[in-house]
DNA sequence: GATGAATGAGTATTCATTCAT
DNA sequence: GATGAATGAATACTCATTCAT
């Protein structure tokens, strides 16, 4: 890696972080130079606008959910386990959620929704694999993978990622998840273990 | 209505199409008041801020197809029909499309998000108590009907209003839909003829 | 006259100075309004952007010098007079020298140039009509008047206005424009009295 | 002529190009260099600055007329045929109009006015050797020569270099020039038939 | 109710130049 | 000779908001 290339890969992680914390249009350009302690020319010298910027934090993003998402893939277990991990990367690891937890106030809309949309387009093709793999196995029984899959994505992510959701709503995604791939009831009951509560509502 | 809430309603209206057209960020006080005609000082008079006239449009937006739901809920037509009505005003009308396709573009990603988020909400009870209705008559059968509700349009907007869809996608939203509300199979075909393909991608 | 108009004003007499002393260019927007003790709102208030303040300082120096060769032109002198007294105006006149000098600096060509031009533009008809005069009494002799008088003007500026001149360009300029004119030599030699030569190189 | 120097004559050439074609001040060292395919420091190397560079660049083209003006003069034509060849060489030939076009628009009056006066400069004593000899020769007769000269050179420059001109400036111009020079009535006519009418207006 | 002059902090971007390698 | 990373002052312009009239 060159010496440039190396300081261009801490300017992204230190804009990712403050996009992600403030927003993309409430993050300025002199903020971002003042906390990575360069000088305004410098970032120029890497970026040609904040706007190209952000094309390559989202960029990076992508590629670290997809990488988890491989891995995932490629792991010796079960593959409704398989695809429940590959579902909940769409939604933020535990982990990362107080700073991911930012992707969803309104003023980070822009971003939220180039990285969402991205986010989908490239797990889709990757979690179809693995629906294949379950039909050839019996678990599943389906045509038109691709878009049931695309469908799972955009059904986590419209559930789990925009506020809050309770243990019902739960109950109804693995049931519908199952229903979508042709899977035996209580095939992928064991998700209602991994969803992170902390963001559902009680019953009252 | 009193003369000044008029002149208000008039600004609302300015405000909507601008916003729709160039987003909400993009469109300053100062374009807005020029095309109405009116002082800086009028504006300030009715609004207290920009932010909160964005609020008031996005609140009449929401009206609007609240409206048109609770018609079609009125309306005399079998309960699939009314559900099929209600789900397709999550996505704008193909009769408005024009303007509101302005609401895809990235720089509409902030309105965007707070109308889909609150039409959402506001769509849920209506769709539920007609669906209700389905199970009463035999027609659905299922429990947790706000929740599966939800989905449906969580599942239509992710679907339908984001960028292109095809045929199969269509399909599958069908299947999906039939499955979640516990219908029998065929029930929802219907929808098929609604759908607005313009914006349908081609089988190659 | 309206309050804001009167501000107006004020500002465009400041960039005027501004303009010529140090160069359009070589002046910031935020020096004009540190120096008319205004803020950058109010400075945009008033004009759409730097280049069309330009238009309008240039405006109002073309309108002055219009204004005063029209005066000319209205006095009970003679004919041969009135033209010297014209294309003089063409050149700034003594009194404002140490200002204008500025217009002759590298760093104003771009305003030198507009003025120029326009300023030609503007005299060459009222300088026609003088000429006109001079030929119906008999002083002059000529065809193609505007185009003669255009380039009595040209000659002038060409001469005059660029850097230094010596007593010999006086003689020469004069004898050019009593043959350009068709008028009988001496009829203008007067003028030699008229030229600041203060520019002047002197004979070595 | 050693490598180096043939890198400088290829930057300058280049630069030539783009100060003509965008301006000076439009010309950033960034867009020059990039075209030029070096970097940064080499640019540098060659020049002390950018201004540095634009005089080399004047030079360079003050150079070219001169040259022509040079090898006009050695020619064995009749001597109004080198005058009206030298004077046309103040303005660009026909073969090179769309380039130097670009020396009109006002974003090059810095340019452009350096240009002129230089090479007016530089024009003056040859075509005054070439008025001399026509002197001597009994075509003309007059006095002050290189004051006479530069007035020609002034108005050819300001008659047929700034925008347009009608056939009765050429006219003028003609009858002038002969006067100017203490010619003979049709001794320059043949001009007429050199101007480049391509910028002329139609009288209508 | 209505006006519009005034504000001033904030924004992204440009660009000639330097210098260690 | 040649490189290109780094500089940082400078620039024009935006815009939501206030307030005296």
């Amino acid at each position: 890696m060159k010496k440039g290339e190396k300081r261009k890969q801490d300017l992204l992680k230190i804009a990712y972080d403050m996009f992600l914390s403030h927003g993309y249009e409430n993050t300025s350009v002199d903020e971002i130079i003042e906390k990575a302690q360069i000088a305004k020319g410098t970032y120029y010298h890497y970026f040609k606008s904040k706007e190209q910027m952000l094309e390559e934090v989202i960029e990076m993003m992508i590629e670290r959910e997809a990488e988890a998402a491989k891995q995932i893939i490629e792991m010796d277990i079960p593959v409704p386990q398989k695809i429940a991990g590959i579902l909940s990367s769409v939604k933020p690891a535990e982990a990362e959620m107080p700073i991911e937890d930012a992707l969803f106030h309104p003023e980070n809309a822009l971003m939220h929704n180039k990285v969402r949309k991205k986010l989908i387009d490239v797990l889709t093709p990757l979690l179809s694999e693995v629906v294949r793999e379950g039909t050839e196995k019996g678990i599943f029984e389906c045509d038109n993978i691709p878009e049931r899959v695309r469908m799972l994505l955009v059904i986590s992510n419209g559930t789990f990622n925009e506020g809050t959701f309770s243990e019902r709503d739960i109950t109804v995604f693995i049931d519908t998840a199952e229903k979508i791939l042709g899977a035996e009831k209580g095939t992928m009951s064991f998700i209602y273990g991994l969803i992170d509560k902390s963001d559902m509502e009680t019953d009252e």
